[in-house]
DNA sequence: TTGCTCCTCACGTCACGTGAGGTGGC
DNA sequence: TTGCTCCTCACGTCACGTGAGGTGGC
């Protein structure tokens, strides 16, 4: 039987057969006078016995190994790659349910695909506060920083500090406060500067109050970094308002600061 | 920040970064003068939007799309791409079940993997007859081939004899009248010749009397190739023995024998 | 002569891994 | 000078798909 009406006979392109002839899967089949591939029922035994294998999920060399095997031993090593199969496919099982899931609750709470899943409650209450796209942008960069950079408690301090903002519903203060900061530029007056510092400061400062000393400030590389980008992302005017809150914040808390080349370091005096 | 530190702290390889690169997914980042790559916190960002999605299971082309879209519809689009994307994985699940539910059969049925599933309990009462592993082997041949090339009612009738075999308690007999038949050689004398047939014609003629004879015999040129490739595995004289049983239970049940080419068809005169 | 089948390279897929060979930084 | 880091090709992975370019069969 030539390749066309063989492969078609075993369910197979006549590409796989050459594929498995170069891989050594099968054997060289005879030629015809012109050189065209003569199969016959044996060689469609071996393709089916191969297609089975893949079937099960064995890659093409395994099945090369377990074919080599003379029967005898065959049944015994087998089982043991059997096994081996099983828990692979049972990871990679695993693995597709947890995509999966993270889709569902995607899709559940109408969130980005893009961003950490674990903020959407935080989004969600951003949205709703009424801030801008542009800004919700930029709280969604944090969220992706945060999430990837902070350990597991910085994480949590977060996620407190937004939630705390959110049960004292001054949500939306925090969202007009951030606009009016990232308004501000060399037009902007003394008075405007003054008023949102101590805005802010109002706001912020009852729920620093509240957190565990023990859990912030972090001084941990990461969080600098992240602390100085948030820096580069203001302009001339914007910058030292957000010092001057920093300091009256930290002022009011009794903690204290140290300055470390470029980097500010933070510390609570409760600490030591 | 240069690749190694940048790619450290974005959990992913230089190479990866290069990779993402030459498929415009990220920015070329800014050159020192040495030509080393400079990367910030915003090819950070981006990173870590590619690594989330990825995750997913989303591809590097789709993630591309994705990103490049404006922001306002970025959500829409997004949606209808969740959903493939989860219509996929679940596909791949299901496939990914239904092989380890194989797997689970065989690890059961201690069956060899490279053969069909559905034949485990005929290879069990098979073996259990004493067969020959050679003769065995020659089974596993057959199950194959029938497993592939009948059709369903073809391949239920090939079980249904089997199975009406073992009912009977004949399996025994039918593994000793085959390792007769496969023993036969130029030295076998014709009275061990016409006792073979005579066996033969006896244990299978009453259990082709229970076969409807709207399913048997088939005359599919599948079937026809498989009965083929079953003469050219017998020697000179097993063949003519082979054709001997075959024309007696014929001959007995009242089925009509075509000769056609080299193909014998036979039908059912209970049928025209 | 035309349309179909077959042949053998050889590149493409997907998301990078892994050297190869060379250069900059301390 | 040595060991480390960085750079840019470029091949390898896995199981084939898909032309490219040429030839045999009817």
């Amino acid at each position: 039987m030539r390749s066309g009406k063989f492969a078609q006979l075993a369910g197979v392109t006549p590409r796989t057969l050459r594929h498995y002839r170069s891989l050594g899967l099968i054997a060289e089949p005879a030629r015809q006078e012109n050189g065209y591939c003569e199969y016959g029922i044996p060689d469609l035994v071996r393709i089916l016995r191969i297609k089975r294998l893949a079937s099960l999920g064995f890659s093409l060399e395994t099945i090369h190994d377990m074919l080599s095997q003379p029967n005898q031993t065959r049944s015994e090593s087998t089982f043991a790659q059997l096994d081996e199969l099983d828990r692979e496919l049972a990871a990679r099982i695993e693995e597709l349910h947890h995509q999966r899931e993270t889709i569902a609750r995607l899709k559940e709470e109408a969130f980005d695909a893009d961003l950490p899943i674990d903020f959407a409650d935080i989004a969600r209450l951003l949205r709703e506060s009424g801030m801008s796209e542009e800004l919700l942008e930029e709280e969604y960069e944090g969220m992706i920083l945060v999430d990837h950079l902070f350990n597991e408690s910085e994480r949590s301090l977060v996620a407190t500090f937004y939630r705390s903002l959110a049960e004292e519903d001054n949500l939306q203060a925090y969202a007009e406060l951030a606009a009016r900061i990232y308004t501000l530029s060399d037009d902007s007056t003394e008075e405007e500067c003054t008023a949102i510092v101590e805005a802010c400061v109002d706001l912020v400062v009852p729920l620093c109050k509240q957190i565990n000393p023990h859990d912030y400030p972090t001084t941990s590389p990461e969080s600098l970094l992240l602390d100085q980008y948030e820096t580069t992302r203001l302009n001339e005017t914007q910058r030292p308002v957000y010092a001057r809150i920093v300091n009256s914040v930290y002022d009011i808390l009794g903690w204290e600061r140290e300055e470390d080349g470029d980097i500010k370091v933070f510390s609570d005096p409760r600490l030591t």
